[in-house]
Order: structure tokens, then C-alpha cells, then sequence
DNA sequence: GTCTATAACCTGATAGAC
DNA sequence: GTCTATCAGGTTATAGAC
């Protein structure tokens, strides 16, 4: 027995990617320190470098298991539906359940939109997440369910009602008040809500 | 007669915001470089240092102008107008062309908001800007031209939507196609109008 | 006001002992 | 696998000539 540390390799890896989630969403790839990672372990910055083999594989790692998640959360969502409101209402309340669990997701996201332009999360990554809302959107307007909408940019609509609370929520917070906890579970709660209906609300074909 | 640069106090500050603007937006406060802020005009990185106290000194004067900006935009809306509808339309309206004509007013709010927790962005700012924004939902759903909403929840919603297009367009625009350039004044256009669009339908009490 | 050094510090990454 | 010590290069900020 060793009188060091933990001796556990897996764990000491999935510790030191809880770390680097956390400092990556807070402050992307660029403003990440590695410093700041290995303080919020009990893990030297040394073993970042042999765990990994450098802060941007180490970023990478991360951005590959966030997408493993998403992935893997897509299972829980009815899109093939009969009815396209179903399968969006199943879509955007598993999104939001998604991202309420992990809320750095979203702003792992926007900076890799942001700081690297989309390098490390691609193409094939985007069409994997999304492409399923967009066909429900198609499918909602062709079977009249839905207005003359733009698949695409309704998309984009969507995710950003979804996402845009997480992202903004130390600044917008003052809009009720200067120290309320937008990541409060009820307010969490309220925000679901509030989404699932602005959207549905937003999407439907309203009555002649 | 100087042999050298403008000699030109104002010119060259003014020169200093634009690239300090650029960088900002595009990294943050964090991952800002002053030596790509100065490199980005004819002015020595020396120069930052004379014109402004240190980086995040240069950083809030870089807010400041934007916010001014976005107050004097302000004057444009017809937020009184009798009909909430017409409030909301042309709040969302005048907000989609300033973000629009600028775009990284988004991205530095948001990193305003993730990396800076609003430090700098606080309370007087957010309320200025958005107060009149709720006053509108709260009033149209007071008169029932609106559905039953949360006023704050569906402000946060509704600038989400204007201003998500902007930040994640350099991954999303896969979802067009790889080479696609969201920031094409046509796309832009149609981003406006489906946004305009989506909100208003989004708040709009539906016939029974 | 503007420039060219350069000081002082910070940060990613490695060497080498255990 | 894990730690301490340290190096090389980058980054903010200043000194001082023009």
C-alpha cells in the first residue's frame, strides 16, 4: 500500500476531467489555467501531463465525453413520434433536463463556437445533435402542425431558449434579484416550463 | 510636424477601443492579449498602457461604450406604444439591428456574464436595458393580448433568441452547410424575420 | 504622444526522485 | 503513478529616449 494519493488511475482521470469541465466551461480553452485545474483535485499539475498530453487533448477529452453525454440523452427522446409536437416537446424537455444537470454544457459549447470557431466540435458532432430537431420541425410544417417555419433557424431558435438562461444567468440574475440563484431547482423548474411552452407556443399553427 | 503616426489623442483611442472590442469579443478578459489588441491597429502596445491604466481598465471602457450604444438604441423603441404587441415587436425589432450591426455586443455580454459573473456588467446596466422589456410582457399580459407568462423568464427567452443565432454561429452554421457565412445579410435577414416571428407567437394569446 | 527596450511575473510543460 | 523542482517561453506593464 502506498501512502500517496489514491493509486486508482480511473478515478484520477474522470477527477481531473470533473476539474477541467468545470475550469473549461468557466473559462473556454484559451483562459483555462491548468494551475486552476489541478487545484480543484487532488491532483498535481504534473499529472494533467500524464494522464494527457497536453491542455488541449485534455480538451478535447473533455469535449468528447460532454458530446458521449448529449449522445447518449438522445436515447430518452421520443422524435419519431406521430405527432411532431410530441416528439419536440420530448426533445426540448430532455435537452433541458440534460443540460439542467450539467450546466457547463452549454457554456462549453459557446466557447468552442466562440474561442475556436467551432475546430473541435464539428460538423459531424452538429449534425449528430441537432439534425433530429431540425427533421421535426420539417415534419411539423409539412403535416401542417407547425407554421411556415425555417427548419434551421428555428432549430437554432430553439436551442437558444433552452440554453441562453444558463449562459447569461450572472448577469441576468438582477432581473429578479441581485443574489437570486437562477440555478436554484425551483427557478430551474420555472425555466423548463416557461421554455417548453414559449416554444411550443412559438412553433404551432394557430387557429384560422 | 510629426514624422511620426497620427498624433491624433482622440483617433488613437478610438482606434484602441475598436481592436480592444475585436479581442474582447472574440477571448474575453481572461484570454485577451494585449500585444493582438495593439497589433491590430498602428498602435504599440505601449500605447494601451499610456491611454488606458492596464487591460481590465481598458476592458470597462470597451463596455461602457457599448452600453452607452445600446441605450441610445433605446430611443428608437416604441415601448409605450398602446399596443403591447407593437411595443414588443419594435423592442425586438431595433435590439435584432444593434446586434446585428455589431456583433460582438452577444459575445462579450456573455462572457461578461460567465467569466467576469457580471462583475463589470452589473445591476444598473441590466435593468436600464431589460426593465422596459418586461414592463412590455407584463403589461400585454395584463391586458390578455399576451398568454399567461412569466415576465423575466420570457425577457431571458427572448433576447436568448436574438442573440443565440450570433453566438453559436460559427458551429451552427453546419447545420446549413460547412462554408456557409451566418453573418450574410441575407441570413441575417432571415434570422430577423424568423426570430420576430417565433417570439411574437410565442407570447401571443392564442383564440379559444 | 509615440517608440524601443526590458523588467517582473505567469503559465505550460518536463526531469527526475520516490 | 505520484510528487517536487524547475525551465523555457509568453504576457502584462513600465522606463526612458525621442
Amino acid at each position: 500500500m502506498s501512502t500517496k494519493a489514491t493509486r486508482d488511475p480511473e478515478a484520477t482521470r474522470n477527477r481531473i476531467l470533473d476539474a477541467a469541465e468545470q475550469e473549461f466551461a468557466k473559462a473556454g480553452l484559451l483562459g483555462a489555467r491548468t494551475e486552476a485545474i489541478a487545484s480543484k483535485t487532488a491532483v498535481t499539475k504534473a499529472m494533467l501531463f500524464y494522464y494527457f498530453e497536453d491542455k488541449e487533448t485534455l480538451y478535447k477529452a473533455v469535449l468528447e465525453r460532454t458530446f458521449a453525454k448529449r449522445v447518449r440523452a438522445m436515447q430518452r427522446m421520443d422524435i419519431n413520434a406521430a405527432k411532431a409536437e410530441v416528439a419536440l416537446r420530448s426533445f426540448v424537455q430532455v435537452f433541458l433536463e440534460e443540460i439542467s444537470a450539467s450546466t457547463h454544457m452549454g457554456s462549453m459549447f459557446i466557447y468552442e463556437s466562440i474561442q475556436n470557431k467551432g475546430k473541435y466540435y464539428q460538423e459531424i458532432a452538429i449534425a449528430t445533435l441537432y439534425a433530429p430537431l431540425v427533421a421535426i420541425i420539417q415534419r411539423g410544417v409539412a403535416n401542417g402542425e407547425f407554421r411556415k417555419l425555417d427548419p434551421v433557424h428555428t432549430t437554432v431558435n430553439i436551442i437558444g431558449v433552452c440554453s441562453f438562461y444558463f449562459l447569461v444567468r450572472e448577469n441576468m440574475k438582477h432581473l429578479w434579484h441581485p443574489t437570486a440563484d437562477l440555478l436554484d431547482p425551483e427557478m430551474i423548474q420555472q425555466h423548463i416550463n416557461e421554455a417548453i411552452e414559449f416554444i411550443l407556443a412559438g412553433v404551432r399553427q394557430t387557429k384560422k
